[in-house]
DNA sequence: AAATTGTCAATACGAACGTATTGTAAGATC
DNA sequence: GATCTTACAATACGTTCGTATTGACAATTT
């Protein structure tokens, strides 16, 4: 007999499923059934905590995307001294390149919503917000080294955060299909931190 | 009466409608009935010119990334005088970037597939190849400035191609998802040729 | 002209899907 | 302790899917 569980902790379980579906497998190989195996609960259950596949889907990318930025989050408030602005900038972009098992199977399931959020507007706003959250991040970076005058203040610091971001949004996708390795990427951010870094 | 047509423009005429109906409502979204909907003939056809579904969708990602490839290339070798390395490279960026409507269409179908050749290797074998093709050009592009003189010759020239093609490639998902505007990739891009074209 | 091959069409089939319906049992409320 | 709500389960329904089957008709070959 399945044990009854508090609904917030089913439902999150029930999102860990299709995640790990999704990461195995593709988003199109998710079925209500699929979860509620994968989960070890009954496809009724499934339909109990989410009336449709959609509404499903969706609680499932917001899960994800929360659980990624609370974890990005902690990388930086968890620190007794507050590390030099390069150095976080360094470790940000390290954590987000697929160099440990479980940042590539994050960003296979981040593709996957990607090609949702195409054809699906409530999807593309979440993608958007989560953009827009670590854009802000970055810059907030920048801004900082330059009022410490680690960086050129005369540079825009929009344009500064994204050259960079998306620098490093290009090798996250590339590391993961193996066109380029982890130290590349590494190499590639490395320098274009030496670059902007570097007292004129 | 549908019209009897040469097997490999009827191919390519259904090819078109998987493009089509992907770039319209994903990928997930095409169905064998949908398609031969679509191209205007019967299911029977479509079945006929490819024995199953997936033969059918390699064949479109494979016509798709021809095209794509063919009119790149094309858009080189028709200038009467060879332009200047740094305005071929530009021109190549531009035209990478979802600046028109075709080009917008070209890569939300590539996204998608993107997604799918990430659980099916046959796809990812493509990805791969396309991904290394544009490399080499960028690459010979690259070495071509250090030997005319109009890059420092001491940089690797990998290092550099990798840079400038990961910051193009990031900003063409989200320029398309509105992140960025299109003016805004072009002037990060530019940034990094000025960079890069400077005279040391 | 007959036979063969290639192209397209119509229909059928079994499987898998999302969802609806109904039932059961455990806590919570009174 | 009776009632009611919530959590879960079992099953059924209608649809859509990929694919198989069969046949018609045009083009080519002999």
């Amino acid at each position: 007999m399945t044990q009854r569980l508090d609904p917030a902790d089913r439902k999150q379980a029930i999102a860990d499923a299709v995640l790990a579906i999704t990461a195995r497998r593709g988003l199109e190989a998710v079925s209500m059934r699929d979860v509620a195996a994968e989960a070890h609960v009954s496809l009724g259950s499934v339909q109990h905590h989410f009336r449709t596949k959609d509404e499903m889907l969706l609680f499932a990318c917001r899960y994800m995307i929360n659980r990624s930025q609370t974890r990005a989050e902690t990388l930086f408030t968890s620190e007794p001294e507050a590390p030099a602005t390069r150095l976080v900038l360094r470790r940000l972009f390290e954590q987000m390149l697929p160099l440990t098992e479980e940042r590539r199977i994050a960003i296979r399931v981040w593709i996957a919503f990607l090609a949702r959020a195409v054809v699906e507007p409530a999807l593309e706003a979440f993608m958007r917000q989560t953009h827009m959250n670590t854009h802000q991040f970055i810059a907030a970076q920048i801004r900082q080294a330059q009022h410490t005058g680690e960086i050129d203040d005369s540079l825009d610091s929009e344009r500064v955060t994204r050259a960079i971001f998306m620098l490093v949004e290009g090798l996250v996708s590339h590391v993961l299909f193996g066109h380029y390795t982890g130290e590349q990427a590494m190499q590639t951010i490395d320098d274009h931190l030496a670059e902007l870094f570097k007292s004129p």
